[in-house]
DNA sequence: CTGAAAGCGCTTACAG
DNA sequence: CTGAAAGCGCTTACAG
């Protein structure tokens, strides 16, 4: 079935069947009925791939993961953000389409694929440091949205979450509870998000007019458990304990209780730990993990409306950065406190 | 960029360009090297749409996420066989499309979203009941794969797990152990997972000669945590409990578990439990939850190579089996026991 | 081994 | 308000 069928069988021309299918004024309103009818009955459907050669215009997002690591359809964080904008861009219209990185690695790189497949936009999902092929991108004509992923060009814009904030809101949380010793346990130095976190967190403590002691502010290789067990050993040994520790990923955080545990040592009563992602892990440990949420809903919701209105040029790209919560459960010690 | 140009500039035809792109043998080496040269230079990329529009052949694959409920890009499972799917179509040649779910409640149905775009097959995720608009595309000439989900047409196959062995090595796992007294926790009695799991599970216990106490297999509305706790509620007022006890997800596992320990019951050493799924938690709960792990990478990597089989019309569908592997933790007790 | 030409199914000025 | 025709960028028999 195409549309010169649909043509034939309402007796009219190919234009007329066009212009009815994409709502143009200028048709009477007999003849939009019949066609109407004649596409109804048979569930045509008009081709994407011609639509697109004649437009240029694909109604299709491209998705790209860009970190090589870990980041892909098995993190949580990010897909949680992606899923609520794959629902949002659903609602303005669009499909999704996910370039494989393997494609990408023998040959291709991710500008000249849009281009084949005549993207109308892009979301790059990230939170680590810029590849070249995501740079040639985003320095492209080509409208893109980038997750937790600052991106510069001049049709480029980003969602993330404020990573100073949510050390702030962690501080002052130990703060009003009477810690006044505070340790950190954050990722590699090549992090961008981990250095944000504990910018954030030295910042915020100098805030209060509280002490840093450098000897509490520890590392592990990778935001995952057993670099939180690592670190927090390595604190362990190395003497006299904070009062209460921010963990850059609710992961370290569960691997520094583990390493605690080992030495008999109780949480929150000889330390209290926060966490960082709300992972669904944090409400099943003991004890259930004092965490920072970030609104994915939101995040992925303005990304889609943001990469919409680029794709419309009704804006020229941007930012926004999406506040976070403090979710309060066991670990932080929040029930043996008055705070009243 | 596109072939014209590129042919112009190597003072050839646009046919022969279109032989080189698509590794025709009947082009001369020599006018071969130097078209490369120039598309190698100006990177260039053929146009998908006028590709797919020539050939009706797109390279997409249609990703559609049967379930209504709970199923989408925040379910651990069937996301992780969409990531081992989606890496193996992506060596395969192929990029995955996203069928808003959105789109298909204002209209359109999925077998024509699928000519619509000219995906060359569907991957199908669902693990519940069939919904007649999937009916349609299973019954249809695009080839079909389901995850979890019984496809039958001719051009259709389907991957699973085996729900029935996944419960006779919980069962044999308990008996070694010196288990006598079984119980079940499961979710809404229309789920078919649940259901195959409860009757693998009756099947196993008469298979290894025990009996069965109908008291003991209990339901929630659900898979999840809050349905776990109830149901063994539930357990715990109607009289003496079982020794060990079956879940058939894990969340229902770690909900019981809470249950339990509210009422001062230790875990494993008053009620053995094994939970189902292996989602990360798991690994974090106290006690560690024993589990079944399918493997969702083999099933994702199978989906792929069926479904492309069923492309280029060497296979007419099918069915594979994937073999679920008990995870030995704390909270089966296997610790207390002589294995020996 | 190479190329001219028709065709894939749409859209869009343009003429009437 | 309606339609004829060119064009989007490819592929594929077919002729040479």
């Amino acid at each position: 079935m195409n549309i010169k069928k649909i043509a034939e069988m309402a007796g009219v021309s190919v234009s007329t069947v066009s212009k009815i299918m994409n709502n143009y004024p200028d048709v009477s309103e007999k003849t939009k009925q019949r066609v109407m009818e004649i596409i109804e009955q048979t569930g045509y459907s008009p081709s994407n791939s011609a639509k697109t050669l004649a437009t240029k215009k694909s109604s299709l997002i491209g998705v790209i993961f860009a970190g090589e690591l870990n980041v892909d359809f098995t993190h949580p964080f990010f897909l949680a953000v992606l899923n609520a904008f794959k629902k949002q861009m659903g609602v303005l219209g669009y499909d999704l389409i996910f370039f494989s990185n393997e494609k990408f690695l023998s040959g291709g790189d991710y500008y000249s694929r849009c281009v084949h497949f005549h993207v109308d936009g892009c979301v790059i999902i990230s939170g680590e440091h810029m590849e070249p092929a995501i740079q040639e991108l985003d320095m492209s004509s080509i409208p893109c949205i980038g997750v937790d992923l600052e991106l510069k060009g001049k049709k480029s814009g980003y969602v993330t979450s404020d990573n100073y904030q949510i050390s702030s809101k962690v501080v002052e949380h130990f703060y009003l509870l009477g810690y006044r010793e505070l340790g950190f346990i954050g990722s590699t130095a090549n992090s961008d998000i981990s250095n944000q976190r504990e910018a954030g967190y030295v910042k915020a403590i100098e805030g209060f007019g509280m002490n840093i002691n450098e000897n509490w502010f520890v590392h592990g290789d990778d935001f995952f458990e057993p670099s939180g067990y690592d670190a927090m050993q390595k604190l362990i040994q190395s003497g006299p304990l904070p009062k209460a520790i921010f963990a850059a990923s609710d992961l370290l955080a569960l691997g520094a209780i583990r390493a605690l545990k080992e030495h008999g040592l109780r949480i929150p009563e000889d330390i209290a730990m926060i966490g960082c992602d709300d992972i669904e892990a944090c409400k099943y440990t003991t004890p259930t993990l004092t965490t920072i949420r970030q609104n994915k809903e939101r995040l992925g919701i303005l990304a889609a409306h943001m990469l919409y209105d680029m794709i419309n040029n009704q804006s020229e790209g941007g930012s926004f950065v999406v506040e976070p919560a403090l979710i309060v459960r066991e670990s932080c010690g929040s029930h043996l406190h008055d705070q009243g």
